[in-house]
RNA sequence: GGUUCCUUGGCCGAGUGGCUAGGCGCCGGUCUGCAAAACCGUUUACGGCGGUUCGAAUCCGCCAGGAACCUCCA
């Protein structure tokens, strides 16, 4: 590789050279949904960031195994519900089991992410299933004086900790700092200190996702399932943590403190985080309740969208920012990206049909290394589809019959768009215009299409006219190029 | 209050010292029976005030505004 893979590591808030700890293999962990809702727009983002990531690693000739969690159990609620968790809190309400509503949004998640295109992971581990794992984590830190117990719950002793490592070394946060903000949470009085975080929980009676442990009957603390399920599929010491950057604090410098305490050193090389969805300029989250589902967007289906939005436009929308940058939603932008990406589509559509020439008249040589550096500059994908906005204006000058491409020339266009739009930035193509898309049913609509030609040859207009409005009105979009219509199924 | 970070043209969004980012939109032109599409061209930038430098959107300081985290969050 003429240009190695450099990624934003944000434990040293540096760019730093990805150097694999077991080449050719290569292992990351990304903090994957709590199911307790649909999947709305933010949890797109980091999906779709790591899915580039996957692929670009893959490309790149590693073996990659991608862990990517299911949040099933903990995440306490900070209200009335002592100890209970919001798993098991929905399930109440709806009077389903637990596992039933972990099931049920995890469908729906899955079948949201396929829309998107993005690769399912190595391993999707469940936390419920890994109860005996993070017993044993705790056990671990227990043992080694970092954690203490106390009214059949443990807690991680983060002042006993911080006085041989440090704690806040990925958020830059120091615990004199912290000792005066932490708020009053639930359980505070069994703790030696406020900022304490807890391992292992004790259920209260009413509490029905429970497990036995050596402490107490109850479940494990919400920053366990990362550190144990990492370890278990990734090892000791792995590559590559992702997730958001709302994860930063508290639940990665748990993960840390939690690695550090029970085997003396963090188990990552990398640490990344995307940035967040912003609806105007505020963060789209499930708290502040101003979140848009992925089923909202595909369908139209909601008061703030002026109209559906492919899963794709969805892709390419968020593809079009840095991942570390923050994107707010609008549909203007969200507009903007639907039609750029279908002058990108088209433009590969006219490349097929390009005839080669002897001669090229434009130099695409450079094009795919500036796309690699770009990519290569930790993962820079609004520069790499600038160039290949670059190529489509050079493909449309070859369409006008301004410019030619030899055989070669071609070809590497077309592994250009095939490499950098399909395989690496995962967008597919037919998507929006597949939908009941035979054979017949196409040469159906040419059929048309050449009766309307013959009509213009008569310069028979209304008959022209009649046949392109009325495919219009049923969805069709006719454009008319030298060398005859051309017609595709808009959204 | 603390920690981290952001402020680019009508909108979105790249860019860490000098070279046209890109997309969408607008306007003009080419093409077209008309339109759409396509192509060409044009236009509007770096929150404010200072400083460093031959030269700053890019580095430093101050000010203004905003965000994330400090509670579950992607």
């Amino acid at each position: 590789m003429e240009h190695p893979l450099h990624i934003y590591n944000t434990l040293t808030r540096k760019k730093e050279q990805f150097i694999p700890l077991h080449a050719p293999h290569s292992g990351m962990y990304v903090c994957g949904p709590t199911v307790y809702g649909d999947p709305h727009l933010g949890h797109a983002r980091p999906a779709i960031t790591f899915d580039i990531l996957f692929r670009y690693l893959q490309y790149l000739g590693y073996k990659v195994r991608y862990v990517r969690n299911i949040t099933d159990v903990g995440h306490l609620e900070h209200d009335a519900d002592a100890g209970e968790d919001k798993i098991a809190k929905k399930a109440r309400l709806e009077q389903l089991e637990p596992m039933e509503v972990v099931q049920y949004y995890l469908n729906r998640y899955r079948d949201a992410m396929k829309a998107l295109n993005v690769l399912p992971p190595s391993i999707e581990p469940h936390a419920s299933g890994h109860i005996i794992e993070q017993i044993e984590l705790v056990k671990h830190i227990l043992d080694n004086g970092f954690a203490y117990e106390s009214e059949g719950s443990v807690y991680f002793d983060v002042e006993a900790y911080d006085k041989k490592h440090r704690y806040g070394i990925l958020s830059g946060r120091n615990i004199e700092d912290m000792l005066n903000t932490t708020r009053a949470l639930d359980g505070q009085e069994e703790k030696r200190n406020p900022i304490d975080f807890a391992l292992w929980k004790k259920a209260q009676p009413e509490h029905i996702m429970r497990w036995p442990s050596p402490w107490s009957d109850g479940f494990p603390g919400w920053h366990c399932e990362c550190t144990a399920m990492g370890k278990k599929y990734l090892g000791a010491h792995f590559d590559i943590h992702g997730g958001g950057m709302d994860l930063v604090f508290p639940h990665h410098e748990c993960e840390i403190a939690q690695a550090v305490a029970s085997q003396g050193d963090d188990m990552v090389r990398y640490w990344m985080h995307n940035n967040m969805i912003t609806v105007n300029g505020q963060k789209m989250g499930k708290s502040l309740g101003n979140f848009i589902t992925l089923e909202e967007f595909f369908t139209g289906s909601h008061a703030m969208l002026a109209q559906a939005y492919s899963p794709m436009t969805i892709r390419f929308f968020i593809l079009q920012a840095h991942y570390r940058s923050t994107v707010d939603f609008s549909n203007e932008a969200l507009l903007a990206a639907e039609k750029g990406l279908a002058r990108l589509m088209d433009a590969y559509k006219s490349l097929l049909k390009l005839q080669p020439a002897d001669v090229s008249s434009a130099d695409i040589s450079s094009l795919r290394a500036k796309c690699i550096e770009a990519m290569n500059d930790d993962l820079n994908t609004p520069i790499v589809i600038s160039h290949l906005f670059d190529a489509v204006r050079l493909i449309n000058t070859a369409k006008d019959g301004k410019g030619t491409f030899t055989v070669a020339d071609l070809s590497e266009l077309r592994g250009l768009f095939e490499l950098f739009l399909f395989t690496l930035m995962g967008i597919t193509g037919e998507a929006a215009a597949a939908g009941g898309g035979t054979e017949a049913f196409g040469k159906a609509i040419d059929l048309l299409l050449t009766i309307r030609q013959q009509a213009k040859a008569n310069k028979d207009w209304a008959t022209s006219d009649k046949i392109r409005n009325e495919l219009t009105a049923l969805g069709f979009e006719i454009k008319d190029t030298k060398d005859g219509a051309e017609w595709k199924l808009a959204h």
